[in-house]
DNA sequence: CGCGCCTTTGAAGGAGCTCAATTTAGGTGG
DNA sequence: CCACCTAAATTGAGCTCCTTCAAAGGCGCG
């Protein structure tokens, strides 16, 4: 039983919670929030003075061993809302770490289907696809003006043989993203679409949680069309799903503003049997 | 349109190539075949003697460098067929590449409903999803009787610090995990129930015929639950699509013998929009 | 040789999809 | 500031593919 309990943690949660006081700006989606004034100090540090060090590649880190990572991230870079920060088939050089902003990753098939693989927010990791074949394998866009910290790959590996903490972390943050990868196919091979959603939105939560902001309160920064990709249902259903959620005073929907009123009445519909 | 072609690789092709004259023997599913004498040869070398090291973690090693590896590879251990490698919750201590027989990993929820995760065969690595959290994720199990060599997590870290080729080279692993992942996200996201088959059976040639066995004919190690677990479809649904592809003319069916007969064709219904 | 497990096949039901129409929100230009 | 315009979201109705339930057949192993 407890490894059941386990499971449905990589389900729900991607990154190691910490604890920090919640935040009442729930507008960082407007992207006048997110232009970071350019002083001296952000341009020279990265990691040493960035706040999400505790969710991001520094974790663990001692403060000299930081700041031998700062000389290793490179330059940082803007991307545009819709825009992309790599796509499928361009050359693997980097991986990038999201200071501030959201991204979706996709796959596209030749047929022209395609499939959300994931959702990234502040302080994960993008574009450990594109290890394995020296070339990106997905598309990673911007759904919001952001930005990120460049990090070149063989730069990293050099690091990683110096500084042991560095190396373990980094792959425990691989390995991360393979635990969540696993949950996601729990979630499209043995769940039904209400319980799907229930699963995304606690998710989300979760991680919006571990970054500061309300639990309950947030903005999808993702169609519909973009929820039901990645969770292998059409728009339709989740927009019929978002109602019955509705209804059952789970949440309140208006758009894309989510308000999660019992948090508790979605779990439970995670446990709930099909048959 | 190259992209395209790309991802498509990625639900069909978890591992490189590599080229080896097909071997007749189609037989190693059963168990006396896989006990293999223990000379004092086999015993001592690990990597440096093995005919798998162009599919798993010395690739790209020099001479002197397998030999390194070698020291880092702790014992071999033999599996029974049914029995666990490692459970969901047991904690994390090595990495096993697969040196013969056949596994399946899986995670289990808490209302019992459980999710195959992936197919393993030889020269594969199993165990990665263990580093994220300092214990196993999920359940390896082997299909048939096994052997593995056990890999010490913190000896392959120490080496990969001194080695720059096998910490890449690692790290291309946990990668390919991670697009591997991606397209069977896409498969059960995106495709029918006899898309799914088809790209199961595809995947399944490519793997064998890169080991050196008969691209065409092959017997499966796992049953049809298995088969729709991992698929994300009830083991009905999967005996129906492979009694409609025998129909077809497209492979050949007797309980577990498969004999692809089309391989064109099979190839066919992947592409194939759905409306 | 018999038992259990796996597989096959059929028939009926349902969850989610498709198609379609309407509403709403957000961005743009007058 | 308002009217317009387009993209996104909602909602309904019918349909389809897969599931569910059930029963029979086959293979392997003790």
């Amino acid at each position: 039983m407890r490894q059941a309990v386990r499971c449905r943690n990589h389900v729900q949660f991607a990154l190691t919670q910490i604890k920090q006081p919640p935040r009442t700006d729930l507008k960082l989606h407007k992207p006048e929030k997110h232009i970071i004034p350019l002083t001296l100090n952000t341009l020279k540090a990265a990691c040493s003075q960035c706040n999400l060090r505790e969710l991001c590649l520094p974790y663990g880190l001692s403060e000299p061993e930081i700041e031998q990572l700062d000389s290793a991230v490179g330059a940082r870079r803007r991307i545009k809302r819709q825009q992309n920060l790599y796509r499928a088939g361009e050359s693997f050089e980097a991986i990038y770490a999201i200071r501030s902003g959201f991204f979706k990753t996709d796959v596209l098939l030749e047929d022209g289907r395609n499939q959300v693989t994931g959702f990234q927010m502040a302080g994960e990791i993008l574009g450990m696809d594109g290890i394995s074949g020296e070339a990106h394998t997905c598309n990673a866009v911007a759904l919001e003006d952001s930005e990120v910290c460049v990090i070149p790959f063989s730069q990293l590996e050099h690091l990683s043989r110096e500084i042991q903490t560095l190396q373990h972390h980094f792959h425990k943050v691989m390995s991360r993203e393979i635990v969540r990868d696993h949950g996601v196919m729990m979630l499209l091979g043995t769940m039904r679409a209400e319980e799907r959603l229930a699963a995304f939105l606690l998710n989300l939560s979760q991680r919006f949680t571990a970054r500061g902001y309300s639990p309950a309160e947030f903005h999808l920064r993702m169609t519909r069309d973009e929820i039901g990709s990645y969770l292998g249902l059409k728009l339709e259903t989740v927009s019929r799903a978002f109602s019955h959620f509705q209804e059952d005073g789970l949440i309140s929907v208006q758009q894309k503003h989510i308000v999660i009123l019992d948090h508790a009445g979605l779990k439970q519909l995670l446990n709930h049997q099909p048959n």
